[in-house]
DNA sequence: ACCCAGGATGGTG
DNA sequence: CACCATCATGGG
């Protein structure tokens, strides 16, 4: 398709933000992005975009996975702006979307991440896909990638195989998500899940071995687009506690505060 | 060598 | 209820 311009977009800081672990650098603000067994080569200049995919597969896809139907700038806008702390963290994090990404990747590698850094994360969801994974053709003629495993495909997995791709004593947790998840197993959970309010979606994501407040509400944010979960983790607990010593505004920012706890996370990840 | 990482679990007081 | 040790493993 031809390049595209768009604003409130930006891929570095997507791909380094921790909310999506299958995109691979492959130059200078360009991408390999991943989701299930699609692939788009991406590369950004200021606000052009080159994509590898045809204008009907942008459409199609590509156009919901990036969220461009919702309105960032409202979101930044909802901010106090005598707030200099928070002014600060939405300039450093500008650009940055909650992605669509497929519920089953992310519950997968938010699985992976508790009480784990992001590098490793990364290493360990490519490791499930090499390993896993279908071998499918690059795009554009680009070199072959592997998709994300299927649930059935992880459930023939043992613990100890897990184990060997470094996810520690994650792999049991993994072994086990897998074998609920497999024959229609996911189709079915996601149904209940989407049906469900946020605090109903977060007790059923709950009662997942391994799964405890905060790799839910991840889920929830990242998996199922609910905008308003807010995962605590130890950055945003620690950046709350110093900035907002008397608890953090989330009423502000009713029905998308998880966008602003992603910024938050973003700037303090990136030294703020 | 040391502390930390997008924490959760199971046991104990 | 509230703590608290433990859990693998490598990044910085």
């Amino acid at each position: 398709m031809e390049p595209i311009v768009i604003p409130n977009l930006d891929l570095k800081r997507i791909a380094d933000s921790g909310q999506c672990f299958t995109w691979t650098r492959t130059g200078e603000n360009a991408y390999a992005i991943r989701a299930g067994k699609r692939c788009l080569k991406a590369r950004q200049e200021a606000e052009t975009f080159f994509f590898s995919c045809t204008g009907a597969e942008w459409e199609a896809y590509w156009k919901r996975y990036f969220d461009l139907d919702t309105d960032y700038g409202a979101i930044v806008r909802l901010a106090d702006p005598e707030d200099a702390y928070l002014a600060a963290a939405l300039r450093s994090a500008s650009g940055i979307r909650i992605l669509r990404q497929p519920l089953w990747e992310v519950m997968c590698s938010f699985l992976i991440s508790q009480n784990n850094n992001i590098t490793r994360i990364r290493r360990s969801v490519e490791g499930l896909c090499r390993r896993y994974g279908e071998a499918c053709p690059g795009p554009d003629g680009a070199e072959a990638f592997f998709a994300f495993p299927t649930p059935d495909a992880l459930a023939g997995a043992s613990v100890e195989d897990f184990a060997a791709l470094g996810l520690g004593y994650r792999a049991k947790y993994m072994a086990a998500l897998a074998a609920r998840m497999k024959d229609g197993g996911l189709q079915a959970f996601e149904e209940t899940l989407r049906a469900a309010d946020d605090e109903t979606a977060i007790a059923a994501l709950m009662t997942l071995y391994g799964v405890g407040r905060k790799v839910a509400e991840c889920i929830c944010l990242f998996g199922l687009h609910r905008l308003d979960c807010f995962p605590i983790d130890t950055h945003i607990r620690k950046a709350l506690a110093r900035h907002y010593p008397e608890g953090f505004p989330r009423e502000r920012f009713r029905g998308c505060s998880g966008v602003i706890q992603q910024y938050i996370f973003y700037h303090d990840l990136t030294g703020g």
